[in-house]
Parts: structure tokens; sequence; C-alpha cells
DNA sequence: GTCTATACGAGGATAGAC
DNA sequence: GTCTATCCTCGTATAGAC
């Protein structure tokens, strides 16, 4: 019994063509990158995962260095662009703050590793690569809004720079000290769909509550 | 010109005992560990920041791991200190949290690092070594502020837990994203003593308005 | 206690068959 | 495109002189 490619048209087996192996490595490397950094991080560990021999990272990606920034450009692709989707300027400034910081924890509940890799690349690195990753506009937005915010009384008189800083702390936080975290009894279900939940309606508020003026005493109007 | 051992009591150069190199290990390997965590870390750069030969780490702490430990220790005995020494039970929640912010803000200040080896160590490791730094504690003692400070209705209604977390993220994470946030043009000088001060008051001022109960409308008597 | 020299294993990267 | 086998650098750790 014989086939030609004719029949076929495909090979019999391709169930890993060149677009879903990039995939798995990619899925695979972004694991290992988040948990040790660029580094620290194993070829042969990626491989591992992947179940494809470990010189396709090479083929694909040149080296451990490129799959690195693939890997970076990927995750960050995601918050980039969910965050540039708000239109912050059109609302209000405390609405604009809600909104990029539930897109925010959504983004990052969405993949958890974001943080740690963004983290090892600060600490590592000094931010060498990150800085390709445009991923920079997400604290110029935030630094925006608090400005806004303050300019117009309805945050307290806050260094914008600094609160956006602290503010993407009160977030990302929690997903960096998940490890550390996780050896408390409580801590057991840091990532779950509900903790994940409830963190972001923590934060939220902590948020909120911590950057919002004062109930004005010589409001002119008041309304609610 | 002869010299006897008793003529000079003590060698001619000495300049370096036992103690005084094991400390200059120490804290070569603290900025090596906080940078890159125990996986990445490079015991030839450790050495080489000291001046000591190589063989000194593996004389004085066996390898590497025991290196990491000691280091993981002296680091978190200043904060643990400092902390406990608060007698938080003694005092309003506003206030106790307040000095247990200052507190934990003073000692990261003057160790800038702890905080980046405290991530790597969550994430690389899952607090492996962690766990036996009894900083545990210092977790343990914000928990507690919190709880006491909803309970007596200073605080508004949180979650104690997620809480403490989201707040020390709003504290440390400026140290760790020093890296990356240095990337931006007004970042230069973020480990400054005027931005470390700045920063101290920004934190202690976004959690404070973040935890506190808004102005209570059945207040029985108001002061102020 | 401190150094130099070196053994040895781990891991990044490549060659070449299929 | 994918695999196996291999090279070779780099880094941990030790041996042994001083």
């Amino acid at each position: 019994m014989v086939r030609t490619k004719a029949e076929k048209v495909k090979k019999a087996k391709p169930v890993r063509d060149a677009i879903a192996t990039q995939a798995v490595i990619l899925a695979a490397a972004e694991e290992e990158f988040a948990q040790h950094g660029l580094t620290a991080a194993r070829t042969e560990a990626i491989a591992a995962k992947t179940g494809v021999a470990k010189s396709m990272i090479y083929y694909y990606f040149k080296d451990k260095e490129g799959l690195y920034r693939a890997v970076l450009e990927r995750s960050h692709a995601d918050l980039l662009q969910t965050v540039q989707n708000l239109d912050w300027e059109h609302l209000f400034p405390e609405v604009a703050l809600e909104k990029f910081l539930q897109a925010l924890l959504d983004c990052v509940s969405r993949n958890p590793k974001l943080p740690a890799m963004m983290f090892h690349e600060a600490i590592q690195n000094h931010g060498k690569y990150y800085k390709d990753s445009s991923s920079v506009d997400i604290d110029r937005i935030s630094i925006a809004i608090l400005e806004r915010g303050v300019a117009a009384g309805v945050f307290r008189p806050l260094d914008p720079f600094q609160s956006a800083i602290n503010i993407m702390g009160t977030c990302l936080f929690y997903f960096i000290g998940a490890g550390n975290i996780q050896q408390f009894p409580q801590g057991e279900q840091l990532l779950s769909p509900a903790m994940l939940q409830r963190h972001a309606e923590e934060a939220i508020a902590l948020v909120l509550a911590g950057v919002r003026a004062p109930s004005k005493p010589i409001a002119p109007a008041e309304h609610e």
C-alpha cells in the first residue's frame, strides 16, 4: 500500500508544525524564565517541559537570549493592549484609575507569571530588555491618571511618580510574593480564581481609598 | 633586623583575620545574591568583589548554599529585631501601623537589597530557605495590627491577610522595581537618601489613607 | 588562613543524520 | 523540522603549597 504526497496532501504526523512548536516552546520558556530569570533559566528544563528537542530552541530563537526576548515581548503584548484600550482620557480620574487597575489585575490574573518576569528583568538585567518592550507606556498612563486626579482635586496632593510605583506594588506584589506567602497555613490557594478575585477587590479598594481626597469641606456643590 | 613573634605580639599584616574575611564575603555575597538569586549567583563574582580568593567561600561557608543561608539570616536579623521592638500591642492601631511602616521602611532603606533577596527567594526557591529565617513574624504582626484596627472600627472592613500583603507591596515594590524604573528619565536617583525619604512618606500616606475608615457619621465624640 | 592550580560536572550551543 | 550526539565553555568545588 503506497501513498503519494498528493493523496494525503500533508504528511501523516505533523502534529507539530512550525508554529505549534514555537508556541509550546514559548509557553514553557515563559514558565522557566518567570521562575528563574534569564541567567538561571535552563534551556534543558524548557525543552524537557515541551517534549521537543533542546536544539529546537536554537533553531527557532537563535539562542537563550533570543528566546527570552520573544517571551518578554509576547507576555507584555496582552497587558499593553488591554491598558491602551482604556481611553482613560475621557473618564473621570477616579473611574479611570479604577478601570486601569481592573484591567491591570485582569491581565495579571490571566497570566500570573508576568510580574515575576518583570521582576527578574528589573533586578538581574536592570531593565535592559524591558526597555524595548514598550511596557513603559503602562507606567506613563498611571502617572498621567494620577496627575489629572490631583489637578482636579479629587485625589489628595500626592506625588504621582512615587504613587504610581507604589500602586503598582499594591497590585503586583501579591503575585511575586506568592511563593513566600504560600508557606503560610492560610495561603494555600493564593492563585485560585476565588483568591485572585478577592485580591483584585482588596487591592483596588486600598488604592482608591488611598488616593481619594478627604471629603472636601469647602466643596461648592455636593451630590450624593 | 630580626623580629620574633613575641616582639610584635601579632603578625605584621593580618589586615584580614577570620572574622573580617567572613564579613567582606558576606557583604559581597549579599549584593550578588540580591541581584541574581541563589542559582544565578556566581561564587567567582563574589570573590572578585571581596578581593579574597574564591576558595575562602568554601572554607568558611562550606558551599554556595551555605553562604546563601548565612546571608539570608544576617539580612533578616536587623529587620526582624526592629519590628519586634515595636510593642505595637500597646498602641492605637493607626499609630501602630504607622510606626510599623516607618520601621519597615527605615530598615529597608538602610538595606535596599533586602526586598530583592526576599523575592528571589520567593520565586526561585518557593521560600524554601525563607521559612527558616523566622521573618514570617513580620507578616504576622502586620496582619494582627490590621485585625485590631478593623475590630476597633478605625480601619475600614478590609481583609487583613490580603491587605497585609498589599501593604507590603506598597512599601517594598519600589526597591524591587528600581532597576526597571531607572530606565525612566525621572528615576535617576531612586535610591538617594532624599528619594528614599520621599518614598517612605508617600507609601505611608497611601497606606494610612487606604485603610482608614471613612469619617464616621455616628461618631459619639469628635475632637480636632 | 590564605593563596594557586586544577578536577569535574553542568549547561549552552552546534553538527549532521533523518 | 525534528532528532541525537557531541563539543566546549563556564562555574562549583577541592587539593595542596605557603
